[in-house]
DNA sequence: CTCCAGGGCAAAT
DNA sequence: ATTTGCCATGGA
């Protein structure tokens, strides 16, 4: 019997694929996957081992269509979990509506994100390079420079005449050479910090082992903050994005606090006071409260 | 032309 | 300890 290149993964309850796949699209040009009518064609390793997938709905069940890479059990059973991850799909959300119906100013989020789950960067090394790319410059011009990087230096997998490419490895970014991501117009210091950082995940000075085997948010922060580059912005941007914390805060974030201003729940950038009374209010869905007001910054299309 | 983008670093107060 | 100048570029 030929082994199936599909793998389905039943949707738990609050979930959907479209607000997912709403996130992925944006208005943004992501070189890391494609997304067309509702179906997500994406390179993934998960265990190392490189694969072409594409997501699409069918009834109450996610299927995943191995396009590219091996499909024998255990590593179905690798994408599977990459997969739950990738869109928080372990989760309950009921606790964060809960949360969320009794704050009359965020209460409609219930309504209008019904399911849009913290949509993860399953790579912590992607995860830091992405971040420092995106450091203080618009988000179009850094998935350019992402862009660039990627072709640049990472694998990719050919199908049906295109390709699909996947975030470069530490090992090959360790040896990049500053002048040739100057040359695609990255600063001088995120050039180095980009070298840096995979330097350090090639040496196995960081890795996201770890960062699990410290005992709280605050030593994982320092860990990661001790690497140059990365300041509390990111380290709390990819523990929230990758070690799914759910009370990391990225303070000081532009897009955070055009939210919290648009909703009228602080007047001032600085007002720091009136924010930390608004996230106490979500004691541990600090990351989703977050995720959430980001998403509200965009118009649904 | 100016200002600001999903910040962080190092030098100067 | 806190503030300031700088980075590189594109879009509004």
């Amino acid at each position: 019997m030929p082994t199936s290149n599909d793998l389905f993964i039943p949707m738990p309850s609050l979930f959907s694929f479209d607000e997912c796949i709403w996130f992925l699209n944006r208005n943004y040009d992501d070189c890391l996957h494609r997304v067309s009518d509702g179906c997500i064609v994406k390179t993934v390793a998960p265990g190392g081992e490189l694969m072409l997938v594409r997501l699409t709905q069918e009834g109450a069940k996610i299927r995943a269509e191995i396009l590219h890479g091996k499909n024998n059990a255990s590593q179905k059973k690798l994408l599977e979990a990459y997969i739950r991850q990738w869109f928080d799909m372990s989760q309950d959300l009921a606790p964060f509506y809960a949360l969320l119906k009794k704050d009359k100013t965020l209460a409609y989020m219930v309504k209008e994100f019904n399911g849009l789950r913290l949509v993860a960067i399953a790579d912590l090394f992607e995860a830091l390079c992405w971040s420092i790319i995106g450091q203080q410059i618009n988000l179009t011009f850094a998935y350019k420079l992402k862009r660039r990087l990627v072709e640049a230096y990472g694998q990719h997998v050919e199908f049906e005449g295109e390709r699909h490419y996947a975030f470069p490895s530490c090992e090959v970014l360790a040896e990049a050479q500053i002048d040739h991501l100057r040359s695609m117009q990255f600063s001088h210091r995120k050039a180095e910090y980009v070298i840096g950082v995979a330097k350090a995940f090639a040496a196995g000075e960081m890795s996201i082992d770890l960062l699990r085997s410290l005992p709280d948010m605050e030593s994982r922060q320092k860990a990661l903050t001790a690497m140059k580059g990365i300041g509390i912005w990111t380290a709390n941007y990819v523990l929230m994005k990758t070690l799914k914390d759910g009370n990391s805060i990225p303070y000081g974030d532009v897009g955070l606090l055009n939210a919290l201003s648009k909703h009228g729940i602080i007047s001032e950038r600085s007002d720091t006071e009136k924010i930390d009374a608004f996230f106490k209010k979500y004691k541990g869905w600090e990351s989703y409260v977050v995720f959430y007001l980001w998403r509200s910054l965009a118009a649904k299309v």
